[in-house]
DNA sequence: GGGTGTGAAGCCGTTCACAGCA
DNA sequence: TGCTGTGAACGGCTTCACACCC
């Protein structure tokens, strides 16, 4: 299957599956259905099944999915062949927080440097990880073969960050900065703006709230 | 207009342009082209005007729009008329990370109480914000009128702690949590899952990567 | 000429509906 | 009976296209 065609929600979808899976794999639960994992995921039966055709992975209508096996199957999509590294920018409150939460969460998914501009912060590990100088960006990433990146800076930093990244190599950014980021069509960028989020379920909230008294 | 018809996306871009607008109305910028707020936002500018349009704010096709005026249509539509009272539940590093970052981010979107189940951590203060125990959820989240929460403590106690909320008459949850949570239809639920979005990125990082070598 | 405002068209992800099967 | 797999239909967000205006 060529998996330049899939959407990308349903990479994001599978990759919440995969960890769902697992839990359930841990307290032996090895077949699934998939109304069981459209209701974790909030989506429709249908949606799920779509998912997993991409996959290849096939279930059975009286056990449903086998769970080790959809787990592999998700993985050889989702997965590279060989771990993949990352480095985080900005060891503020929310990048070390983030870094800690990334910290051993995935097996194949490892952050291997931090950076930050305050000196004092350089040289020490956080999470188990050592913080650098932004300016040995480039060199740690050409020689971990990093891809991806996460900005976790002051929006007033982070397109510099950016285009550090972007000269050293990264071709996917995950940006937490609350700025406008400008990338070219070869990288890909994926921006969680918290405000924006925070706003609309605050307005959604507000609805919902309104509607009861309708 | 009638804001229960517009579409979600369309609240969170606005969202989003607010912003932006707010950093070129301080830099003395009066007026801006639906194509400018396009390239920062990365949408093309039928999107934006589209957007704009839910709001009633008109502009003009020599000068676009009117920057001050433009947040204030945003605000009407976005907004509540009073501000709204936000409660946060989790005061790890990721929970205390979010209280800063969004404590005094916006004026009419104010975190009023914080909670963690840890004795060590209730009656301090954490970004100024007092922290209380999970029991006195409900009394603060009516006295306060709260109808939006967060969710940042670990995956297990999520939906111990997201059912709280329900109970306490919250109907909006901004989930940080790594799991499934279940809540009616009639309260809205936005869950960020940070794993899932690295994953998403390092995925793209790789056609992306991969495309080069073809 | 280069904007805006907006009906109409397009597109893509989602859902339906049903054949196939244990 | 109830689930999977999937072609076909659907729907809603996005884009097009163009009238209108400075």
């Amino acid at each position: 299957m060529n998996t330049a065609t899939i959407p990308n929600r349903t990479i994001e979808r599978l990759s919440l599956y995969r960890r769902l899976l697992s839990d359930r794999l841990q307290r032996q639960q090895s077949f699934i259905f998939s109304h069981d994992l459209a209701a974790m995921v909030h989506v429709t039966p249908s949606q799920v099944r779509r998912d997993i055709m991409v996959t290849g992975c096939y279930g059975s209508p009286t056990r449903g999915y086998k769970v080790e096996e959809l787990i592999a199957a998700i993985s050889a999509v989702v997965d590279d062949d060989q771990p993949q590294n990352v480095v985080l920018v900005g060891l503020g409150k929310l990048g070390s927080a983030l870094l800690h939460f990334f910290q051993g969460r995935r097996a194949n998914l490892r952050i291997v440097a931090a950076f930050d501009s305050n000196p004092d912060k350089i040289g020490r590990l956080y999470a188990g990880i050592p913080c650098y100088p932004i300016g040995e960006l480039a060199s740690i990433v050409e020689s971990a073969g990093v891809r991806t990146g996460i900005v976790a800076v002051p929006g007033e930093a982070a397109q510099d960050v950016a285009n550090a990244m972007m000269l050293a190599g990264i071709v996917g950014i995950l940006n937490f900065a609350p700025a406008p980021l400008y990338v070219p069509g070869n990288v890909f960028l994926e921006s969680i703006d918290l405000t924006s989020s925070l706003e609309k379920v605050t307005f959604q909230a507000r609805q919902r709230a309104d509607a009861v008294l309708v």
